[in-house]
DNA sequence: ATATTATATCGTAATATTGCAATATAGTTT
DNA sequence: AAACTATATTGCAATATTACGATATAATAT
């Protein structure tokens, strides 16, 4: 068989495996960033960035958005996107519960 | 051509990105949040609580071990798999950037 | 030494992801 | 409307992931 066994998980670790499996690929991490640097939102400029085609950088962003990590609005004839500060915020409560649990944690065996 | 063109990244890109991926299928998700829940550290009564066979349930811990973000210690007959708080810090300090700049970005197009 | 228990690895089938060329769609300009 | 620009979608090939049975390895117990 192949690929995961959603059924058998609760809601929320399907939810968040989505969420770290959108930000499991390198050209992903470099569109997020490079919305963080850039002043203005991005568009297209991604493709002269990236050494991608315009195809597969348009896929990686289609992902991104449907996990909600990035949000895009029209422009005229581009469009523009941003990061989703909520889905971020969730990510980082998620991983600040990961520590938190963790440090309160006496017995630790390694 | 398929997955990832590793070499046209930032090794940052890269190692951020093997973190994310590893977090992301709801299995390893569940063992992570079994590895907080179980007072002491867990060994192989994965296979026991989750409906996945001992074979998947080794991979799964094999590739949360191989990004770092638990380690075992071998304990007589079984393991002991623990969080490992180094990674999981570097992960949370990823995203806490993430949101940090995002906040100071003046310009926002959604 | 043999049996038992716990975990890892191998081989393989099913499915998912990645990447791109080609094409489609949508808005803009002339 | 026709040409142009920007982005999305389709179809397909290459590769990766997921899952499991079977088998191997390692420590413990009898």
């Amino acid at each position: 068989m192949g690929a995961s066994k959603s059924d058998h998980f609760t809601k929320e670790q399907n939810e968040l495996s989505i969420l770290f499996k959108a930000l499991g690929h390198p050209a992903r991490i470099a569109i997020i960033q490079y919305i963080l640097e850039s002043k203005s939102c991005i568009c297209g400029d991604l493709v002269e960035k990236f050494p991608l085609s315009q195809a597969t950088i348009s896929q990686h962003l289609k992902e991104l958005k449907s996990a909600n990590i990035i949000q895009g609005s029209i422009e005229g004839n581009s469009i523009c996107y941003c990061l989703n500060p909520k889905t971020l915020g969730k990510i980082s409560n998620t991983i600040s519960i990961f520590i938190e649990a963790e440090k309160c944690k006496g017995t630790s065996c390694c």
